[in-house]
DNA sequence: TCATAACCTGAAGAGTTATTCAGATTATAG
DNA sequence: CTATAATCTGAATAACTCTTCAGGTTATGA
């Protein structure tokens, strides 16, 4: 996978080898992983049509090394903000916050990385299943140290990742209205799911 | 965007019409979208090339008249669902759980709705957004009928419209554990909605 | 300085795909 | 029975895309 990715020696290749992975990363963003074309990429690189495959055998390499970029800045993001907040409920709460913030603030890879479904689906499953788990460990902790009522864990973390995704979606594409101050709407977000909706 | 689909007149006509529509959804689901070519269609239908530009200029003009179907077919069974429940409280959870059964029995609509963000963007964006929309009506009864605390509408919409897409999600791409007993797997999603994680 | 590895180029070939269209068949109203 | 609208066909064309490769440039260690 990633073994096909021929690494660059001299300063110069190192160069071309980023223009490559940044002007894609903007393509795949704007037009989507199935639209942009390897002409695409190395028109808007300036380079020329042989130089993409100096480093890459196919577009599809270019896309796992992307998303393993992304896959890596996103946990270390993650982790070090929680880990500079004590007390467990608060690591929580951060982590949440932590989530939804990085994905309003870096659209590209939130786009890149829902896009994996329709690339190859199992690149999706490993990115999810992954999350999931790391969710878990956090989860079962917060249980045991009893600031979390005794819920079914795996399934909490899903309903986590579909709760930050969405209102990743909603600011990213938007949606509706409330987007101005992100700090008050992710606090909103962190009040219900605390309490719950209903009465 | 529909007025540009040509609808038969005959029965012949019909029976091609609905064999192009069947054949693509189980295309776009099991290929999705972009690695669907109209040749793949018109062979697995069994018919010539040029029968296929009959009914649609292009392979999006029939995408959309397969998600306007998906959409109303949802929406008309969601909505049958919770009009046979009495009771505000009953009614929303049974909007949710319909929305989660209906993904889970329906992975092709799932899929290929899903996929519009890829497609085209305002696709998706109209989806979610009428979406979102219902939800908040019956979300503002609830506050009314007093069995609801007063949350903000609007992003609780996103909210439990994230939560169904991402269980929707772990249950078709069997994701995880705990996907035998669906019915009890909506009811644990729904107590946890229903009175938070934190305590 | 110069040999050499690294890097770069873009024209060309092979393959794929969307779309058209002239000609044929089929169903049915009158 | 027949005129006509509806339906269907698939070869042909045009356009696009990936990928290779022979020939060139650049940078640098010895």
């Amino acid at each position: 996978m990633l073994d096909e990715v021929k690494i660059p020696i001299t300063r110069n290749g190192k160069a071309t080898f980023k223009i490559i992975v940044d002007t894609t990363i903007d393509l795949f963003y704007k037009q989507g992983y199935h639209k942009t074309t390897i002409a695409n990429i190395t028109n808007s690189a300036g380079i020329g049509a042989g130089t993409f495959y100096l480093y890459f055998p196919n577009k599809l390499s270019l896309y796992k090394y992307i998303l393993n970029q992304f896959q890596h800045e996103i946990r270390k993001t993650i982790a070090e903000k929680v880990a500079s907040v004590n007390g467990r409920f608060e690591k929580e709460k951060e982590g949440i916050k932590t989530f939804i913030k990085y994905a309003i603030e870096n659209p590209h890879s939130y786009n890149i990385i829902w896009e994996s479904l329709y690339i190859d689906k199992n690149l999706f499953i490993d990115y999810y299943e992954g999350f999931a788990r790391r969710y878990e460990i956090g989860l079962t902790r917060s249980i045991k140290d009893g600031e979390m009522h005794d819920v079914n864990t795996e399934l909490v973390s899903y309903i986590l990742m579909g709760v930050s995704n969405f209102i990743g979606l909603k600011v990213l594409l938007n949606l509706g209205r409330n987007n101005k101050d992100i700090d008050k709407l992710v606090d909103q977000v962190m009040d219900i799911i605390k309490t719950g909706i209903f009465k």
